[in-house]
RNA sequence: GCGCUGUUGGUCUAGUGGCUAGGACUCCAGCCUGCCACGCUGGGUGCCCGGGUUCAAAUCCCGGACAGCGCACCA
């Protein structure tokens, strides 16, 4: 039997404590994912990174921790309540049945977007009943996306954020005076989501309860085209999927799309994109995986079509890439305009405007949101190296940066005075600021195979001659060649 | 959510309505060992869950959970 590309990732996985279900020993619950103990140090590598290169480098962005669980008028305001559904109905043995879908396939009208009170009028004036035992349907009610929950005595609606944007814009007016930040500006968010997905798939890329990267930057809307990354990141160039590809694909009911290499200059001078921050966000992210050991060709942005994006969007750019299984977004860049600030501005009746030479203005936001889960996925899938001739074993050729060790220091022999060197190395590199595993159970090779396994990018083998020399081989998991250094340069080499 | 297929130690798998469910690798202990999972000995762990049929179920039936795929969904 020939194994999938994720069934070979989810096996190692699952070994090596990359990633399991959550509650296996209970059978689990679907779209729930553990990272364990390799796969929490990959997923803060991947944070640690994404950190330093949006927040850290930039002066101009903040980051926030905001919580998961906000009160329900901030998802009315937001749209969530009443777009973030889908209306369904139960007959009285209990199947649920999604009732746009149900009219939709029967009297072949279309049925999406309409309220739950015309579409039951629809189903009682056509007679429609429970498409599995053909009972009547009872009230037709909105199946919420959104995990609910009630708070404190009053029980209190309040529901599971599925976005981490909300908190920035509910937020925004303390983080603005709190930091006196003058447009433009960023803010940022790590944390978790929760969408109650009808379907959870192919491991961690759809999952209900996920971790997200966001920053909304926040610009005068007379400014957009005035982005102060915008020298350093023209050259940079992105695969672009227009939205007349599409079309064009479309037509002959393909959604195999090719794209066009433009660089981020050009897709802002020759109107690719709707604006100059756009371009940038692209150009960043680009650089951004470049980084993460994916390869260009598996990146393309794809302009989301009209029907794809709600109204108030000034397009929208997903990045995709290129799994196993097909293309599959891995961040959604977004110009959302003014609309999440406006909305809450009307939700709260409170100002959110700032003022600018004297006039009161809101922001345009520009909402670059990263995947986390997807895209240590897209990192497993593209740094995997099956086994072959060369190599009786997989590994995983991770970026230094990400790798869950920096090296590991083995013993050649069980030998206490070998030992004692390489326990002393061991320390002196921790003490150095890397992360180091020690490893002497087992064969050396069989070491240096568990070391490649999780990627693990040197290994540091102290042998009989250490003690002679005071010098131990370097053994580089890429190549699987040794080279043999003085000990006090060691941890240097070591160096991402 | 619907449909198809599947679920046997940590991983991969063999298997039959019936003796203590077999193997490979991993793992652990010990010996050996001067470098790529491939030296020796010993050891541990398993039939997804719940019902049913049967003298007897890991095996047959029903339901559920989970996984992969297709459809749908993914403001």
């Amino acid at each position: 039997m020939v194994k999938s590309l994720l069934d070979e990732v989810m096996t190692v996985s699952l070994r090596r404590g990359i990633l399991y279900p959550s509650a296996e020993i209970y059978g689990g619950l679907a779209g729930f994912y553990d990272f364990g103990p390799i796969g929490a140090r990959i997923r803060n590598n991947l944070i640690a990174l994404w950190r330093n290169r949006f927040i850290e480098r930039r002066d101009i962005v903040y980051e926030i921790s905001g919580n998961t669980i906000l009160p329900s008028p901030v998802f009315k305001a937001s749209g969530h309540l009443d777009h973030f559904t889908d209306p369904s109905a139960e007959c009285q043995k209990g199947h649920v049945s999604r009732i746009d879908q149900l009219i939709e396939e029967k009297l072949q009208i279309h049925a999406e977007g309409k309220s739950n009170k015309e579409l039951a009028e629809i189903i009682a004036q056509n007679k429609i009943r429970c498409p599995v035992c053909g009972d009547p349907l009872g009230e037709v009610k909105s199946f919420g996306l959104m995990f609910g929950t009630n708070v404190g005595g009053e029980r209190r609606q309040a529901f599971l954020r599925p976005e981490t944007a909300q908190n920035i814009f509910l937020g925004f007016k303390r983080v603005q005076t709190a930091t006196r930040a003058k447009l433009p500006f960023g803010v940022a968010q790590i944390g978790r989501s929760y969408r109650n997905e009808i379907s959870p798939r192919q491991s961690i890329v759809r999952v209900r309860e996920f971790s997200q990267m966001e920053i909304e930057y926040f610009i005068d809307p007379n400014q957009m085209n005035e982005c102060p990354f915008f020298e350093e990141l023209s050259g940079i160039k992105l695969n672009l999927v227009t939205q007349e590809e599409q079309e064009k694909a479309a037509k002959k009911k393909s959604t195999d799309y090719s794209s066009i290499q433009v660089t981020v200059k050009d897709a802002y001078e020759k109107k690719y994109v709707p604006n100059q921050w756009m371009a940038c966000t692209l150009g960043d992210e680009v650089v951004f995986f470049q980084e993460l050991g994916i390869p260009e060709n598996a990146v393309r942005f794809r302009h989301m079509r009209p029907e794809e994006t709600p109204h108030y969007s000034g397009g929208n750019f997903d990045l995709e890439i290129l799994f196993s299984f097909g293309w599959k977004e891995v961040i959604g860049n977004a110009y959302r305009q003014d609309h999440d600030l406006r909305s809450h501005m009307n939700g709260s009746k409170k100002d959110l405007s700032l003022e600018l030479e004297g006039k009161k203005i809101i922001p345009h936001v520009i909402e670059p949101s990263f995947g986390i889960d997807r895209m240590i996925y897209a990192i497993l899938e593209h740094t995997y190296r099956p086994k072959n001739k060369s190599r009786g074993w997989s590994w995983f050729q991770f970026p230094v940066n990400l790798a869950p060790y920096h090296a590991v220091i083995l013993p050649l022999l069980n030998r206490p005075e070998l030992e004692e060197a390489a326990r002393r190395l061991y320390q002196q590199c921790k003490l150095q600021g890397h992360s180091i595993l020690y490893d002497d159970r087992g064969r050396i090779g069989r070491r240096y195979a568990r070391a490649d396994e999780i990627g693990i990018p040197k290994a540091v083998t102290i042998d009989p001659q250490t003690l002679d020399d005071q010098t131990a081989t370097i053994r580089d998991r890429d190549t699987a060649q040794q080279t043999r250094h003085l000990l006090s340069e060691i941890s240097i080499l070591l160096k991402p």
